[in-house]
DNA sequence: ACGAGTACCTGTCGGC
DNA sequence: TGCCGACAGGTACTCG
């Protein structure tokens, strides 16, 4: 689910919501939705301050006090949702006017709560995403392993060529791969395959100096634009107050297999790379 | 080292 | 209606 775009959205969020609030109470319904012991993970989050709501790739990192900080990887389905101790939206009058989702829901495995009674509840309907409470020793190692944020100032057309020089596989699975880039995923990658007029499943190798500015070009726009418009729900996906993303109106290709173009009105084609559903135009993309 | 394939879960959708 | 297969925003693992 969440790419780069909606854990910034949900980063930026939480970050505003939760800063300076301290956890008062940590409880876990799935067991294995907490790396390590979950006994721990509550006596340990238990009491921390919340500094700020930070991202690498499409993982979420709460700096807490005393220097631990609580990740969370959403993977397809995950949600962070937070709610404030006065939640219902009134009609002023008893009755709620409009019935908002109910939290926790069937898929809320954890659900933190704060000094102030608000709570933030970790939904995972796949039961694919983790929460781990890391030390800064571990924090270092696991950021570590993450490429070049896309959009920050290191990200520019020679990293890129840098990357897919001597790769046999193809540009999609470069562009996927956290390692290189870190925050891409399949909606933004089939997404700026399009924008740069690249078949994500041109070796990457191959892939020629112009269409690589190209590519970098798309990928920077994209993402942005995407971010503005608070992400995509296509799904499960939900903002950190529970609101859906609105950048699933300006999606090209993603999840438009059979449709016609936007730009030259060809039928758009399916295929698979590297397991994963790729949509594309055979005639804008070359 | 690299690249390909699979496993992890639960739900939805289309075809018969 | 029901059943069955394909598919879904992501990684982490194994194998050759
Ligand atoms: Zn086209």
């Amino acid at each position: 689910m969440p790419e780069l775009p909606e854990v910034e959205t949900v980063r930026r969020d939480l970050h505003r919501l939760l800063r300076g609030q301290w956890v008062k109470n940590v409880s876990v319904n799935k067991e294995k939705m907490v790396r390590g012991s979950t006994s721990l993970f509550k006596r340990n989050l238990r009491g921390l301050l919340v500094q700020g709501v930070k991202r690498r790739g499409k993982l979420l990192i709460f700096s807490m006090t005393d220097d631990k900080s609580l990740l969370v990887h959403m993977k397809m389905t995950g949600q962070m949702i937070y709610q404030s101790k006065q939640t219902l939206v009134g009609g002023g009058h008893g009755q709620p006017r409009v019935k908002r989702d109910e939290l926790p829901n069937k898929y809320t495995h954890v659900v933190i709560v704060f000094g102030d009674g608000a709570r933030l509840f970790f939904n995972d309907m796949r039961q694919f995403g983790y929460m781990r409470l890391v030390n800064a020793k571990q924090l270092e190692q696991v950021v570590k392993r993450f490429g070049v944020e896309p959009l920050s100032k290191a990200f520019t057309p020679d990293k890129l060529r840098r990357l897919v020089r001597g790769r046999k596989t193809s540009l999609k699975n470069v562009l996927l791969d956290q390692r290189g880039v870190a925050g891409l995923g399949n909606i933004y990658v089939d997404e700026l395959c399009f924008l740069a007029g690249v078949r994500p499943m041109r070796r990457a190798d191959k892939v020629t100096d112009r269409e690589i500015v190209k590519l970098h070009k798309a990928a920077i726009n994209v993402l942005k634009r995407a971010i503005a418009a608070r992400g995509t729900t296509f799904n499960s996906y939900r903002d950190g107050l529970g609101g859906e993303g609105k950048f699933v109106r300006m999606l090209k290709v993603y999840g438009r297999s059979g449709k016609l173009c936007v730009r030259c009105k060809t039928i758009l084609k399916r295929v698979k790379i590297g397991g994963r559903g790729t949509v594309y135009c055979p005639v804008c993309q070359k």
